[in-house]
DNA sequence: ACTGGCACTCGCGAAGTGGGAGTGCCAGTG
DNA sequence: CACTGGCACTCCCACTTCGCGAGTGCCAGT
């Protein structure tokens, strides 16, 4: 059966006020709170369709209804506007990251400044470095047959390996390995270089073809492939807000997946430019948040997204607010990378 | 009233029960488990006399006896013996530490094995940059009025600043500034080199002296002064165990303490050489935290101390096991430093 | 100084109860 | 045909009652 134009109204209604309340709602308030035009006993008809189509139910006979994971899902999609943030919403967005002063600082403030204007658990990925790209390359002699090769990232992010020669290097050979690899790799991110590397090493004179064959594995291993993600993490306070009555009962499980890099990293980390994901409930694969909504969102300098943001709560959130509140912090800091 | 040797062993046999069940202990109960050469009724009576001094207290009149802040320090301090750690955790601390990449790594992997081995939170101060020893200076030229400063600590830390030289600099100089910068300051803890680098601005000759000292206003303010300490925590999920009974009702407070870094610092960050410092309960400064216990101590290669480490919990924690894991932990982490 | 006995206290879980919010259904109406 | 008012029904929840039993304090006895 199609649902008309009152019952999404009706199902809207529910999602509401259930979020605001954090009680089953009846129809008889419901009629009061919103001014649906109807009265009561129409209004429980629709319910009563609402809840064949699996968008509602109730928790025990003769309760107020309850939104369904696929009630929210449906609320998302098709029946919310996004709320526009409030002029307060983004002054405190700017005071608070206006102050930072390197990218760590960044990164901290941001997830601070999630949890605490969304009041859930805010969640950050520090700007991956295999999606960032190159801004220099700098190698350093450590001895004769040591080289420290430390890269500076677009995003800030700087990383230094150590690299030990097959022999000895003259200065005039770091210089030109230098020249070589800068001139190749500036620019570009770091997920696109092995071709590139490749090639350097075998555009490489002879001379220089075993120390460049050193680098190359150095940054194709320790860079490119094993390029620790990190994650900051805040608000972790706010689950215990609404007593025990979101998450029922334990948050143990939900403690213990925030704990779970790899986990956040697959929550968050996996984010597609400009597209804010949410993830409700029934629809997360981990087992311990499915009592868990998700929203997160890709961020970095203009359109390219160097990492993932977002917030995690109960099911039982709200969606318009928290999604705009994601995705304004999230362009805000964008805009801050690109400057920088 | 001098507590005599057997209201010793009964208050003893009390805390130990009680944390062990986590419930009310009454004389009965106690006779039995321990083997106490006497009866009920006198253990009564001393534990009216121990109630008197504030030892211990009954939750409801006719209902065990429950340690108090008090009793749990009595315990600590006089009663309880240090239990040796099993060999299946020695071995696990092992295990658990010896594939250890860098630094970050080692931190890490140290935090989620402490929370692990007392199932309580744990909480590990990165090796202090203000407290480690120099190991390495590197200038590195990026233009030439532009320098990067790599420092690398005895711990394995490294650390980098860009810095601005007023004029152009000569490749030979900034060698030079490398070599005076490295003889005067390697080995050095970082919290002990103002006085040597406003010595170096003293004796560079009036060529150095321009960058020389831009460059030790750098060290001193970004190195020095503002050396930012982090902290790892983890087990989080472990103050959900034991249902609502530790931490009555809310674990909201401790959540937010926990997330305070300035707070973790206070608590784990002031800490003597080789001591184990115990805080229980109302000892703690913090109002969030006086349903809570803390152990934490410092470690660092040899009897240096880099950082501090430790565990929070319920006051109702097995204080005896959580000291001896904390300080074993703490020494191998302090061994491995001082190896690597 | 310790013990056994005894009356007493009181928290806690089980069982019972009434009120009320909310429902489903149905006959009636524009 | 869509909506409405009325009504009987369901069943959760908060509240009370009640009996049990663990545990106590005290006291007289050894």
């Amino acid at each position: 059966m199609a649902l008309d134009e009152r019952k999404l109204e009706v199902l809207r209604a529910i999602v509401e006020d259930y979020v605001a309340t954090q009680e089953p709602v009846g129809s008889k308030a419901l009629v009061e709170r919103h001014n649906l035009r109807v009265s009561p006993a129409t209004v429980r008809n629709d319910m009563a369709v609402l809840e064949e189509e699996g968008y509602i139910r109730q928790p025990h006979t003769s309760a107020g209804r309850v939104p369904t994971d696929a009630g929210y899902r449906l609320f998302v999609d098709k029946l919310s506007r996004v709320k526009p943030l409030s002029p307060a919403e983004r002054r405190a967005i700017e005071r608070f990251l206006i102050g930072a002063v390197d990218l760590d600082d960044v990164v901290h403030r941001t997830v601070r400044l999630l949890a605490q204007l969304t009041r859930q658990v805010a969640v950050v990925q520090y700007p991956s470095l295999s999606r960032a790209s190159v801004r220099h390359f700098e190698l350093v002699p450590i001895s004769t047959t040591r080289l420290m090769v430390v890269m500076i990232a677009e995003t800030g992010r700087v990383e230094q390996r150590l690299v030990d020669l097959p022999g000895p290097i003259l200065a005039d050979d770091v210089t030109e390995l230098r020249r070589r690899v800068n001139e190749k790799l500036v620019g570009k991110r770091l997920v696109d270089t092995p071709p590139l590397v490749e090639a350097l090493v075998e555009e490489a004179g002879p001379g220089l073809r075993p120390p460049m064959t050193v680098l190359s594995t150095v940054l194709l291993e320790t860079l490119v492939e094993r390029a620790e993600e990190r994650i900051a993490l805040a608000g972790t306070a706010n689950l215990a807000r609404g007593g025990l009555l979101d998450f029922q009962g334990s948050l143990r499980p939900i403690l213990e997946a925030l704990e779970e890099e790899v986990i956040l990293l697959k929550l968050f980390g996996e984010v597609e430019p400009s597209m804010t994901r949410v993830r409700i409930g029934d629809e997360n694969e981990i087992e311990d948040l499915r009592s868990a909504s998700i929203v997160a969102t890709g961020y970095g300098p203009g359109s390219i997204v160097v990492g993932g943001m977002g917030v995690l709560g109960p099911t039982r959130m709200d969606y318009p607010a928290n999604i705009a509140t994601v995705r304004a912090v999230a362009r805000y800091v964008g805009d801050l990378l690109g400057q920088g």
